[in-house]
DNA sequence: CGTTACATTTACGTTAACGTCAAGCACTCT
DNA sequence: AGAGTGCTTGACGTTAACGTAAATGTAACG
């Protein structure tokens, strides 16, 4: 079942629902990056906080630093309609593709290097079994 | 023009020819990364070493950690010349492998992901500088 | 009322990959 | 002899993203 849209999470459901600890929570508040509220002293995440929670992972997903991630969301919620900001986060996004890529085509080549050189490691395993017998 | 065969480079030649720091090329040699040979005090990189440093900077671009690159090096090193070794030395790169297919299947995501990510953001700048006019 | 089960803040610890001094040889040039 | 340059070995500092532990608070259960 799905969370309803007034529905609030404690800590550890938040820990839960998303794979996180709660110092993992409690550090993303510190740096500003969730405020979820309180009932007395204790945490409620709202389903704001946990849309907000989603877009940190996936950006973490994507490479990005929290800090880069901190500033993102501000901007997304000061002011998502300013064109500059926009235009800006859109930039960001397209760099990080570009890395993102490039360090991909590289793992590709290692992979496939890696690859021939098992191929004869494991050919020179398979004479030493058979020279042992 | 390129380096001599029997040619040696003392760490400043080296940093030059690499783009790394002596602090680096002395934090590699305390991590069993290098062994350049001596001349009194005074290091000297040989062919191999230069070798080895090009193979740790690939390493380090395809965002593998020192320790993950020192094990790799003794793979490419095939030095273990009995076969218990050899098996294990195999058995490495294929966890290797495994990792390096799992870690390039989550970056197609990332990227698949951050592409869909980008086209919607895309479509929104495009609106709005033509509503802009 | 006591215990259990969480929650809280505070604060020091950890890892990787170096950076940044500090103090001191070993030359070479003048 | 003095100055300058390059190299050496410590050894402490740095950053990110949390881990871990201590001391304390609080709500509910029985």
């Amino acid at each position: 079942m799905s969370l309803s849209e007034t529905e609030t999470l404690s800590i550890r459901e938040m820990c839960d629902a998303y794979q996180v600890t709660a110092r993992t929570l409690r550090f993303y508040e510190a740096k500003e990056l969730l405020s979820p509220i309180r009932a007395g002293s204790r945490r409620l995440y709202t389903k704001q906080d946990r849309a907000r929670l989603q877009l940190i992972l996936r950006g973490k997903r994507f490479g990005f630093s929290l800090e880069d991630i901190r500033q993102l969301l501000d901007m997304y919620n000061r002011n998502g309609s300013n064109q500059a900001q926009l235009a800006r986060t859109f930039d960001l996004g397209q760099d990080r593709l570009t890395q993102m890529k490039a360090q991909r085509d590289e793992l590709s080549i290692a992979i496939a290097e890696l690859e021939t050189e098992l191929h004869s490691a494991g050919a020179a395993l398979a004479a030493f079994q058979a020279a042992a017998e």
